[in-house]
RNA sequence: GCCCGGGUGGCGGAAUGGCAGACGCAACGGACUUAAAAUUCGUCGGGGAAACCUGUGCGGGUUCGACUCCCGCCCCGGGCACCA
């Protein structure tokens, strides 16, 4: 070690502090306690072959220092920690080595555990479990077949993502740019049966709950736009001269009299029926074309459109008009019914087609001039179907014989008035639809939670009673899935057959196993009970504790984890199973950690940092404070090996000016006062609002101060120390037992500020001239806003600039600044 | 295309509508040292000798006063994407 740098042993310290931290059980939580409960939750990491990675540490530093500054505050604090253990990781791992995955995810979750250890997080490690623990998949099972019993769980043939490489089926969200997320294969679909959670059950509860709860702006928008709420109607047009109709769903029943032809989604049920005999040949050739197409290409938006005749007429309801009936892949058949009624006039994809097919284009809605103006079209190109119009305008050409007239009315009362129309004349109804789809819960895979059900050939599909449960994955010679779209459990014969619970005939098991998702979307309520073996957790308990009173996490975790939990919870609830409906209070976010340079940290970059090598050289403390310092929590941000450089300087700084300053019993001076108590106002509000690198900067402006003197008022040290504590803990914990303390600074009350000591007893006064500065003078604080006019305007200077000007007005801001406004 | 963010020195970033650039990094100069490192003191948006002028992506506006509010653009990051 450097002969010059002062006795600052981080390695020495941090493994004395961390000891006695765990040894004292400093950060239990404690069931039932009369404190304030204080609920803090960081997202579990999966804990995968490559240690942790310095993003993990953003996060749960930050909600580490809110829980110990909530702790010294006197709350009783819940700070858990756990793993997310299933996963392909594991599995791919497996079946390249033939290692199980059991085993090298135990051999990760101790690497991890000792890595965060390092860290000095204030984690209660007695409530750690894992996902993969039978006691706790036990009852990921268990509240499967809740929903199985409520109707939620469901099994349907469903054409589903397939995975090439992983030879199995990916959830909508699992996929990016059209591959795999995992491998990066290539993804295309398939049908299979598969479970299915019925999300779409809890759109409307999805959003609502959102209302009540603390979730960063951002967070709700994301997940509103994800379940896409949209109101509009559903209805039916009769197809000429066949008795079928065809259901069409519209947020704009306002644009019916516009409609001048219809569109089927190629896979509709209605296709082969309706086509003329004519139109067979092409209509046929079409459908095989679209179904080849990815789902990617279909969806490309600058691929122009196309589609075919269909030689069948529907009726349009409002004005009896015949129109042509055509099939096309712009329409999706997971979308609303399949089908839709096309306002070539007003809707952009419809008028692209028309244009190009060379349909009817009738406009019904015009806009005034000033808004036609402002969108740079002109009305007669509107009016006359060059272009299209989608915005606000009044109805025109929109009244029939059978009591609908909605001419001059605007957008929302023409919709309230047909719809109130074809309600009554039983064409369709008002209604809701979402663009949430339900949930692919099954896996064909091998290290997963077994989907706890038995297929009996006489009564179909049975539960595995509860007294049964866990369903245990069982040892298998091979992890492969069998890429006949059956999860390598198919190959054990021993645990695939099994009696039928109800009959006791033989009967095989599920052999498919649940998604990652599953075991990270009740977590939280296991931390509250994580030993319990009769229930998930106990009620009593549930209510002490539940809801989180703060979650961090991930953005990308918004509309997947973060909204299947919320549905497990709210769901659970409506059983009657936990207390609250919403899980989470208050939801923030923290932006990604990039490497040097602002690009992803990837092997392949060669620009991941490790942790380890991180508190090797700098100590736990110094990464903790840089990670916190490195700029705005909730923005990315990239690694700086310089920058370290200056906080590792800082917490050096801090142990001298402890260790070397003469530690008097004096009283702080005014000015001293002044930072002493701004800083402790500030390091107080701002770790609340999680502006730690702000925080920071004050305690630096502390330091700046009260160093060089030779000498420190043991108040002013103290209290610095408690602040300083949820930052750097055990440099915080050392100097603090190193001024004689004997109980740990961890439990020391949190400092309070002098509001009035906060402020200084002068400040200076800018004097500006229309707005420019001119001078400054010293004032005493809060003086009055004429005494300060006064001190202006009699000064010599000032004098001379308004001299012979007229005075028009005067703005006067106390304690800042006066105006003269002059001409 | 739509929905969120964001754009401030060489860099990371500060600023309830009130002195733009806090705090840190880098750089430069001085002290200490045989020397270097470390430490420490100082300088540090641009132009100008100076008074002063100018400056927060661009163009307008509101205001005594705008990084901050309003209108119209441009660029970057993230999410969704033919959702009827």
């Amino acid at each position: 070690m450097d002969l010059n740098v002062n006795d600052y042993d981080f390695k020495k310290i941090e493994k004395k502090w961390q000891t006695f931290w765990e040894k004292n059980s400093i950060f239990k939580a404690e069931d039932f306690s009369k404190k304030k409960k204080f609920y803090c939750l960081v997202e579990f990491p999966y804990p995968s072959g490559d240690g942790l990675h310095v993003g993990h540490p953003r996060s749960y530093t930050a909600l580490d220092i809110v829980a110990r500054k909530r702790r010294m505050q006197g709350e009783n604090v819940l700070f858990p920690m756990g793993f997310d253990s299933f996963g392909l990781p594991a599995e791919n791992y497996a079946i390249k080595t033939g290692v199980h995955p059991s085993i090298i995810t135990k051999k990760n979750m101790e690497k991890f555990v000792a890595q965060l250890k390092s860290l000095g997080f204030s984690f209660d490690w007695d409530r750690a479990f894992s996902t993969t623990d039978p006691e706790y998949y036990r009852w990921t099972q268990w509240i499967f077949l809740k929903f199985y019993e409520k109707g939620l769980a469901y099994k349907a043939k469903m054409p589903i993502n397939w995975c090439l490489s992983c030879k199995t089926g990916l959830a909508n969200e699992e996929i990016v740019d059209g591959c795999c997320e995992r491998c990066g294969g290539d993804v295309e679909k398939r049908e299979i049966e598969q479970w299915m959670l019925k999300i779409t059950a809890y759109a409307e509860k999805l959003i609502e709950g959102l209302n009540g709860i603390d979730f960063l702006e951002k967070i709700k928008t994301q997940q509103i736009n994800w379940i896409g709420r949209s109101e509009g109607a559903e209805l039916d047009f009769e197809i000429d001269g066949m008795n079928e109709k065809i259901r069409v769903y519209t947020t704009r029943p306002d644009t019916l009299f516009g409609a001048t032809y219809m569109v089927l989604s190629p896979e509709h049920r209605l296709v082969p029926k309706i086509t003329a005999e004519n139109n067979r040949n092409a209509v046929e050739e079409y459908c095989r074309k679209s179904l080849k197409i990815s789902d990617l290409e279909r969806t490309d938006l600058k691929k122009e459109k196309n589609g075919v005749f269909i030689g069948a007429y529907a009726i349009n309801p409002v004005n009896g008009e015949k129109i042509p009936v055509w099939i096309a892949d712009y329409v999706l058949t997971s979308y609303g019914s399949g089908a839709i009624m096309a306002v070539p006039s007003h809707d952009k994809r419809d008028f692209e087609f028309a244009e190009k097919f060379g349909l009817p284009i009738r406009c019904i809605n015009c806009p005034d001039k000033a808004s036609a103006d402002a969108a740079g079209v002109s009305i007669e190109d509107i009016l006359s179907g060059k272009t299209c119009w989608p915005g606000e305008g009044r109805l025109i050409n929109s009244s029939n014989a059978c009591g609908l007239d909605i001419n001059g009315l605007s957008i929302a009362d023409a919709k309230s008035k047909t719809i109130e129309w074809i309600e009554k004349n039983e064409i369709g109804k008002a209604k809701v639809n979402y663009k949430l789809r339900d949930w692919v819960f099954s896996r064909q895979r091998y290290w997963g939670e077994p989907i706890p059900m038995i297929k009996c050939p006489k009564c179909g599909w049975t539960p595995v009673p509860e007294s049964d449960l866990p369903v245990l994955l069982p040892d298998v010679e091979k992890y492969q899935p069998a890429g006949n779209g059956e999860s390598p459990l198919a190959a054990i014969s021993e645990w695939v057959n099994a009696p039928c619970p109800k009959c006791g005939e033989p009967a095989r098991r599920e052999t498919d196993t649940m998604p990652n998702w599953a075991g990270s979307s009740w977590y939280f309520l296991r931390y509250v009970d994580p030993k319990n073996n009769k229930r998930f957790a106990d009620m009593e308990k549930l209510k002490y504790w539940m809801p989180v009173d703060w979650y961090n996490g991930g953005m990308e975790h918004t509309t997947l984890h973060l909204l299947y939990s919320r549905f497990w919870n709210i769901f659970l609830h409506d059983c009657g199973l936990v207390p609250v409906s919403e899980p989470y209070a208050k939801r923030t976010s923290h932006g990604m950690l990039l490497g040097e340079g602002g690009e992803k940290m990837s092997k392949s970059r060669g620009n991941v940092i490790n942790p380890d090598d991180v508190v090797n050289a700098y100590g736990a403390d110094v990464f903790r404070v840089y990670e916190m310092f490195i700029g705005p929590f909730d923005q990315a941000a990239s690694w700086d090996a310089k920058g370290i450089a200056g906080t590792d300087r800082f917490i050096r700084r801090i142990w001298k000016m402890i260790t070397e300053s003469e530690i008097s019993d004096a009283v702080t001076t005014r000015e001293q006062a002044r930072i002493l108590h701004s800083t402790l106002k500030k390091v107080s509000h701002d770790i609340e609002s999680l502006d730690l690198n702000t925080a920071i900067s004050q305690m630096m402006i502390f330091v700046n101060e009260f160093s060089g003197e030779g000498k420190i008022p043991r108040a002013a040290a103290e209290d610095f120390l408690k602040v300083l504590s949820p930052f750097a803990p055990h440099t915080a914990e050392e100097l603090w037992s190193r001024l004689g303390n004997e109980s740990p600074i961890s439990l020391q009350p949190w400092p309070e500020y002098d509001e009035a000591l906060t402020k200084a007893d002068e400040v200076e006064i800018l004097v500006q001239i229309n707005g420019k500065p001119k001078l400054r003078f010293t004032a005493p604080a809060g003086s009055s806003k004429d005494a300060l006019l006064k001190n202006a305007l009699d000064n010599p200077e000032i004098k001379k600039s308004v001299e012979g000007k007229e005075l028009l007005k005067t703005i006067c801001v106390p304690d800042r600044l006066v105006n003269l406004v002059i001409k």
